[in-house]
DNA sequence: GCGAAAGTGTTCCATAAGGAACAAGTAAGC
DNA sequence: GCTTACTTGTTCCTTATGGAACACTTTCGC
C-alpha cells in the first residue's frame, strides 16, 4: 500500500515509445490488423522486451485507454467530489460541463481516435469509465424519484447519452461551446433526475 | 579496418539522445556555461550512462561536430574525387558549388549552429575540415605557378575564404544563390591558382 | 578569505533491454 | 493436400543503462 518507487527511466521510456507507436498505428489501421511485430518495430524495441511490458496486444489496448481516459476522467472525479456534495438538489451537473470542457482543453490526444473510423473500442471504454464515474461521484447521492426505474439502467442512460453527445460534437467539429452543450445536456437529464 | 557490427538499439538510441540535447543546450547556452549535469537531464539519461559513450564534454563536442561536417564534407569529397579528376587546369572548383547546394539543402542541423551566438568551436571545427578536403582533394592535382607562396599557405587560404563567405551568407540571411556565390568564390580565387 | 553548493569522473550492484533462436499456430497461394 | 511466409509467445544469455554513493575540484555568495 505504500508507493511502488518511480519507475526506472528505462521502463518509463519503452513504455512510452511503445505506447505512441500503438496511437499512431491506431490512427492508420484498425486494431485487429495491427501484428506486435509491427508495433515493436515502429517502437523501435525489441521483442522480449515489448511482452515484459505487455501481456499481450489486449493488454497495450487496456494500458492506453487507461492512460488515455484517466487523466481526463479523474479530474472529472475530483471536481465531483469538492464541488458535488455541496451542490443544491437539481444542479449536480457541473461535472458534465468540467468534463466537455477538459476534453475541448486538453483532449488532442484523445479526440482523433474518438474520430478515427475504428473507434469502436475507445467508444465503449470511454462509455464504461463515464458509467463508473457516474455510478461514484454523480449518482451516489441520488435517490430516484420514480422508483420503477432501476439504478442500473439510469446510470447507463446518463453516461451513453453523455458520451453519444460528445461523439455528435466531435464529427460535427465541435463547433458548440462546453457550455452551450451543457445546456443542452442538462434539458434531457434534469427532468429524469 | 572494417565494420563494428551494428549498434545495439540502445546504444543508438542514448547517443542520439545525449547529441540531440547537447546541440538544443547548444543553441540557449555557449559551449563553457554547460554542465555535464545538463546534458544528462535534458537527454534524459544516467550519468553512468552518459561517461560510458563519451569521455568528457570536450568528447562529446568532437562527436557532435564530426557528425554534423562529416556527412557535408563526405559527399563533397566524394564528388571532386568523381569529377574532380576529370575536369580541365582552370575548372577544379565545382565542388564549391556543390558544397554550397548541400549546406543550402541540407544544412538545417548545422545553420542553426553555426549562426548562434557562440559559433566559434564549430566555425573552428569547420575550417579544418574543409583544410583536410581542400588538401586531399581539391589541390592534390595542383602545381602552383608562384612557387615563391608555400602550399600550405595556400590551402589555408582557401578554406578559411571559403568559411568566411559561407559565415557572411548565413548572417545575411542566404539570399544569394549557390550559383552566384560560386562566381563570386571563382573570381577571387582562381587568379591565384 | 571561508563555507556551502554544484560539478566531475569513478565505483559497485541491480535490472531493464536487446538479440537470437525456438515451437506452435495461422493464413495464403498453388 | 502441400508448401511458404508470417505471427505469436517463450526461452537463455549478453549487454547497456540506471541509481546511488563516493572523493575530489570548481564555483559562488557572503
Amino acid at each position: 500500500m505504500y508507493g511502488k518507487r518511480a519507475m526506472d527511466r528505462r521502463k518509463q521510456k519503452t513504455r512510452k515509445a511503445i505506447l505512441d507507436a500503438f496511437s499512431e498505428l491506431l490512427t492508420k489501421k484498425s486494431y485487429s490488423r495491427i501484428s506486435v511485430q509491427e508495433i515493436i518495430d515502429e517502437a523501435n524495441v525489441g521483442r522480449t522486451t515489448f511482452y515484459a511490458h505487455f501481456e499481450t496486444k489486449d493488454d497495450l489496448l487496456r494500458a492506453l485507454c487507461e492512460k488515455l481516459f484517466s487523466h481526463i476522467i479523474q479530474s472529472a472525479s475530483d471536481y465531483a467530489h469538492t464541488h458535488g456534495l455541496y451542490s443544491e438538489k437539481n444542479a449536480p451537473l457541473p461535472v458534465f460541463c468540467h468534463l466537455l470542457q477538459h476534453l475541448k482543453e486538453d483532449g488532442r490526444n484523445i479526440i482523433p481516435l474518438l474520430s478515427s473510423s475504428n473507434n469502436d473500442l475507445f467508444i465503449r471504454y470511454f462509455k464504461d469509465s463515464m458509467n463508473e464515474l457516474v455510478e461514484s461521484s454523480v449518482m451516489k447521492d441520488y435517490r430516484v424519484d420514480d422508483e420503477s426505474i432501476p439504478h442500473a439502467f439510469l446510470i447507463n442512460h446518463i453516461s451513453g447519452s453523455f458520451v453519444e453527445m460528445v461523439l455528435w460534437w466531435i464529427n460535427r467539429g465541435m463547433k458548440e461551446k462546453p457550455e452551450e452543450l451543457d445546456v443542452y445536456f442538462r434539458a434531457v437529464i434534469e427532468p429524469i433526475l
